[in-house]
This record gives C-alpha cells, structure tokens and sequence, in this order.
DNA sequence: ACCTGAACACCGTTCAAGT
DNA sequence: ACCTGAACACCGTTCAAGT
C-alpha cells in the first residue's frame, strides 16, 4: 500500500546543503560529533552517503559547517566594561564547546570563516580597542584568546570511552609521587600545579592573557 | 621449503610493549600517525591486530605512548638566561611537534605523563622560578605555556588531504572583504590578524605568556 | 600465557548506471 | 542535474579456539 505508507511520513525533503548542516547539527547534539559520519548522515537523511558528496565535499568540510552554525549561539551582548565582555564572551564561547565535548576536541583544526565566527572575532577586537590596546597587538592577542578557550575546552572533552575521572588521578599521583632528585621543581609544586577549580583556572588564563597582551609590544 | 624461508629473514621477534611502541614510532615518522592503526602496525610486526591488545589497551593508549617517546628528544639544555631558556625549551618542543604533524594534530587530547613529559614540566617551572616568578602562577602559567605550543603546532599541521594554503587565502579573502558596516573592527585590522610570520608569532606568544603570567596573580 | 583467524559493526570516497 | 547501489580499501575491538 504505498499511497498510504507515503501518508505515514511527510514527503522526504528534497536534499539541500542547508538541510544536511541542519541534520548533521541534530545528530551531532544527540549523539556526538564521532556519530556525524557522512554514512550516519545519510541514513539519517534516509538516502545513501554518496548522495551527499552533491552538497558538501567531505567529512571534514561537514563538520566545520556545523561550528559554523553553533557559533551563532556565543553571546555577544555588550558589557558595563571591556575587560568583564572579554570575560563573557570567551565563557560563552568555552561554554558552548563544553555543552558539545566532540565538538570541542575538532573545534581547533576546524578553522570557520563564517559570519558567525566574524561577528565573534569583530566583537572582541572592539573589546580590546575599548580597552585602549594598541592594534597589531588586540589583532595577535584575539587569536590567542581564542585559541586558549578552545583547546582548554579540547582538553576536557576526553572521549567517552575513556575514563576522564582515572586519568586525572592518575596524573595527580604521578606528579605526587615524583621524585625529589629527578624533578626538583615539580616535587616542590606538585600540589599547585593542580590547584584551582576549572572556572578558576579559566578566569585566571583570560585575565592572564589579557595583561600578557598589554604588556608585550609586536615587532616593527 | 621452509627451512629457508626462515633464513632469508630473521626469525620473527617476540611481542613486547617496548617493541610494539618502537615500530609504531618508526611507522609514525614514515607515514603519519593516521596510519598508525591497530591493524596497519600489526601487518607491519607480521601478525594480527588482535595479538597487540595483550600489550596496549587500545589505540588511544599506543598514540600516548608514541608521544611520550618522541618528548624525549626535546632539547632542555641550560641557556644563559631564564626567558630565554623558556624561548628555547618552547620552540625545540613546538618544533618537534610541527616535525610529526599528524601527532601534534592529537597532542592537545593525548595527555602524556611519562618521564619525559615530567621532565619538561619540571624544566620549564625551574626557567620560571630562576625569573622570582610566584610559584602558583608559575605552576598554572606552565600549563599555558605548553598547551599553547601544542595548539599553534596542531592548528598549522593541517590534513595532508586538506589544501592549507587555499584555507589560508580563503581566510585572508573574507578578512579583507568583511564589510565595514557588520564588521567595523575586523574591517580596520584585517591586515593585523594576518601580519607577521609564523616564528615572529610563536617568539611574540611566549613573550606575551610570560609577561601575563608575571602580572597576574592567582586568587587566594 | 600468548597468539590467531574470523567475525561484528563500522568508516570515507568513487563511480557507473539509472532517473 | 541529481541520486543510487555497489564496490574499494579500510577501521577498532572481541572472542572462541588453538598452541
């Protein structure tokens, strides 16, 4: 009875670029950017993976679409002071990789050019302009910025098949157990180089980061 | 003829983590940490992929061992001065990772904690000390340090199947045309985002890390 | 104890053949 | 122009059966 089985289900939407990011975005947030294969997709889509290659032109490209398209949720909104935006922002920014670990682990070989990305990259040359920061250095410093939020993000997004949990311990007991001859600093600071929750730690960097900045002049 | 079989090559040798990770060291120089596979490093030891697992607990654990091999030829030699010495333990650590690009690619998530990752931990925090750099800051810096190191080194270690050059003009491309009514900041500094070169960033990176790193203090 | 082949459940990408 | 099935050349991991 194929009239009724097409009365079932809505008519299988015609294929467009727009539909496959959209598709590929919802599989990625219910099953993890591991699960975003162009096979996955496809059946998701309910045709055949080579279909696909028509709109995107590989894995990789796929994947940098659905950044691009999650960058569009970093707020933005302005703040009563341009050090506290630059705080903002960059949470907002680290929030969204943590709420998507698989994400966050490609996000740094992801390099996204989309508006979205330009809006947040516009955003906090502006809060460092704000914050009278001479030019050439706001323009290196923001890749850092951004290149620090995300890798902290990369870092915490462990795999689900391992375990973040014991492989802390386990570097926490290696670097308490170190011994006093072969690491003299680190024997000595072992406790402080875990210290701090993660929120502190990331306050911390972008504060860091920020004086860093200030401080160190661009060549010519 | 059996017999001779056996002499035209040396009799296999027998399975051992040590033996493991060095071929998968030497097949990681010759083709790339994505050939570096169970199932590639097998056939290259002359016997089935199943037969490693007695030794590596899965493939995640073999690519952290091939890193923590390779940080032993990290160059922690004494300089003359502490910020200097930072320069030089940083780049020949960046270098090594832009030498294997397909690790660095990995590196932020493999999270070593050998002897020889200790080892530079412990150097850099005695580089930090030498400069009266207060030891919490010292110790949360170092993490910084190194991870923006790897980061640089992973974000230019692009795909061998990806064309990084014509990333980087499209990127440059949609910089210099980012209108100046949605983007009014990235529009005056497009030039700035894409001065300088890759050595001048690196050396202006440490620079700025360090200097941040002084001027911050952590909380309680 | 260690090693193996075979199996299970997957990948990205290409391409000739169809509509 | 777009879509498809099938093929090619791969993956990680498990497990029963052997030595």
């Amino acid at each position: 009875m194929p009239a009724l089985s097409r009365r079932e289900r809505p008519a299988k939407p015609a294929l467009t670029r727009e539909g496959i990011v959209d598709a590929a975005v919802r599989l990625m947030e219910s099953e993890g950017l591991q699960r975003v294969t162009m096979r996955r997709l496809a059946q998701e889509l309910d045709t055949g993976a080579a279909s696909l290659y028509v709109y995107v032109a590989n894995a990789y490209e796929l994947h940098a679409a659905i950044l691009d398209r999650l960058l569009a949720r970093v707020d933005l909104a302005p703040a009563p002071d341009w050090r506290e935006g630059l705080h903002r922002v960059l949470r907002s920014y680290a929030d969204l990789l943590f709420a998507h670990p698989s994400l966050a682990r490609s996000a740094l070989s992801l390099r996204p050019n989309g508006p979205n990305y330009l809006a947040l990259v516009d955003t906090l040359l502006g809060l460092l302009a704000a914050g009278r920061v001479p030019a050439v250095q706001a323009a290196w410093g923001v890749d850092y910025l951004l290149q620090t939020a995300t890798a902290t993000a990369a870092e915490h997004a462990v795999d689900t098949k391992r375990d973040a949990e014991a492989e802390w311990q386990q570097l926490s007991d290696t670097l308490a157990s170190a011994s006093a001859d072969d690491y003299p600093h680190l024997h000595q600071r072992a406790a402080d180089l875990v210290s701090g929750t993660p929120s502190e730690r990331s306050y911390w960097a972008v504060d860091m980061l920020i004086n860093g900045i200030i401080a160190t002049p661009t060549p010519h």
